[in-house]
DNA sequence: TTGAAAGCGATACCAA
DNA sequence: TTGGTATCGCTTTCAA
């Protein structure tokens, strides 16, 4: 034995190819590849044979020479700004058990506000047959790029671009609702925490919320950009308490994170929800149910499994179809609805 | 103009390649490439010739025919049961955040205990450079096979298996902690809701609560296997509740959905928690503050991270090394913390 | 500095 | 039914 070709031999791992498994069936790799994706081209002992010595040198076929052959990826993508927070996750879950159920790998991006996402989104573009986009992302240049370039799309939770596909949920009639809600419960001074220019949902909501009060014969919120955690709620807030003059009695937040803010900042200062003040938030994150929030549920599910059924049937009719006329441009607004717990002074026992 | 052919031309779009950039700029192709991968072996006036034609054309490189070409995907994969619950979230987050800044797209898949997890698996390590597995999510022989295939390998809340880099989180000795904690206040009979046999996890808190008692002089705790979700938790408590004899004066649940469904169910009957029940949880989820829940943090998002990190050292080893001694196997234990709050019947005022 | 051509690892057409 | 070979789109020697 010679120790210098052992060792020789360790260095860079070749994979199996398929021509390996064709010579050692004593077949071609024309044979190879029919026998292994159970074409009715070869005779059931031909393909035992194949199967036997594919088998043996443990063959597992080369996903880039198979995609590039076959001329899709057999994957899509998914962009979203972050995952933290209950709501991106669930979106996501959702997309990628369809995804996964009709066949697709799914490759996540968060851009987590990078100056460099266009690229990133750009560079997922080229690895996927389709993608979905979410929310505040990329920019609209960077979708009209992609879909110039006629890769499937499905844009969420963000406004239509012309000729994609879009899904949302229900923003600015939930708010009003919410609104004429506060309104009953004899709230006037209300204060919208969150930022419209960071998404355009929060966008929808203060929208909304502005309408509903106005329709309440109630003067516009105040509104204070706030980012969308925690913390910020939690600084927002403590600023807010700080400031001198009549306190607001009704705080609605962009999100449900903001809102637990608010409440730990709140409860420090030795003031009582609801009484001495109403909180909401938006998106029914597991948290509020425990700490008693009203806000807004909406189906983040449902979300993401239809946006990845979509751009299945998309990329199908991309691929498949010659003629060219593409059936109809989708826009969907699943519905949202009202939660009410005790945040909001509603004394119903729900929770 | 001819419609007929105008029609035709729309139908299935052809990307741009290398070879019409090639043509337009008038060059090789061999040129094109290396002129926008900026090698130094071409001109500027090549190199900015090569760059306007492929902007005209609007050419992406194909991702398929680079990585062929290159022997690489610049990819890597993550495996998770699933994505409920913050945990998993987190995780994943942690490790994509990492893995995108270090230059790798992330592919993600959850099993969801499917029965084809393994066919999944497989099929996701032909797609990329290396992966993370966690915990219950295959078998211990399919991790075999794709060690055994030398594909980069990180395992996460799992057993170790040889020659592979393992890290989980500290259970037996924090739930020891947490027995201790529990027996100062009083608390005799214990029960666990978990099912040590669905996550080496919860076995590993199981055990260590049993250790725990044992060093305080209590008896073992009894184990009522449970799913992970807080329907599980709500269902195991009506039953527990419903049974005759002796209740039980604490419940330390395998996690914090479970707990919660255990506080809600709880709530329902009247009894108060921790006045006639202790309960408490685990992973110090966002909702656990909120509702006052006793349980032990572990850091999630570093977890996810050191796997990236890992990982991405291992694929740069196994690319660019030619002498085969790899480095040795690594292992790590994150550290977990006892995050004391109302309901275990402690009285500091902490949230 | 540039170009021709040999891979990379499959699929699928066309003959045999 | 099988085999030979062109093809997918790139990177990278090797020559010029």
């Amino acid at each position: 034995m010679r120790p210098g070709v052992a060792m020789k031999a360790l260095s860079k791992p070749k994979a199996v190819t398929i021509y390996e498994v064709a010579r050692r069936a004593g077949v071609s790799i024309a044979t190879v590849s029919r026998a292994l994706r159970d074409s009715s081209l070869v005779t059931e002992a031909t393909r035992d044979r194949v199967r036997a010595a594919a088998e043996e040198l443990n063959f597992r076929p080369s996903r880039l020479g198979r995609s590039l052959a076959e001329g899709r990826h057999a994957a899509n993508g998914i962009v979203f700004p972050d995952l933290v927070g209950p709501y991106y996750a669930e979106v996501v879950l959702g997309y990628e058990e369809v995804a996964a159920d009709l066949g697709h790998s799914v490759l996540i991006l968060a851009t987590h506000g990078r100056r460099d996402a266009a690229a990133q989104v750009l560079d997922l573009a080229s690895r996927v047959d389709g993608m979905a986009i979410m929310g505040n992302t990329v920019a609209d240049d960077v979708v009209h790029t992609i879909a110039a370039a006629r890769l499937p799309l499905v844009l969420l939770a963000r406004p239509p671009v012309a000729g994609v596909d879009t899904i949302r949920t229900r923003n600015e009639q939930t708010a009003a609702e919410l609104a004429a809600h506060l309104a009953e419960h004899g709230h006037r001074r209300v204060v919208f925490l969150g930022d419209p220019a960071a998404s355009p949902d929060v966008a929808g909501r203060l929208a909304g919320l502005t309408a509903g009060l106005r329709a309440a014969g109630l003067p516009a919120p105040t509104a204070i950009p706030t980012g969308l955690d925690v913390t910020s709620g939690e600084d927002a807030t403590r600023r807010l308490l700080a400031r001198r003059g009549r306190r607001p009695d009704a705080i609605v937040c962009a999100n449900d994170e903001v809102a637990l803010g608010v409440h730990l900042a709140v409860g420090a200062t030795g003031l009582h929800i609801p009484t001495d003040l109403a909180v909401t938030g938006w998106d029914d994150v597991f948290a509020a149910r425990f700490a008693g929030l009203t806000t807004v549920g909406q189906p983040m599910r449902e979300l993401g499994a239809t946006a990845a059924r979509w751009l299945h049937e998309r990329i199908a009719q991309h691929q498949e179809e010659e003629q060219d006329p593409p059936h109809a441009v989708r826009r969907r607004v699943l519905p949202t609805r009202l939660v009410v717990r005790r945040s909001c002074g509603a004394h119903s026992p729900e929770v």
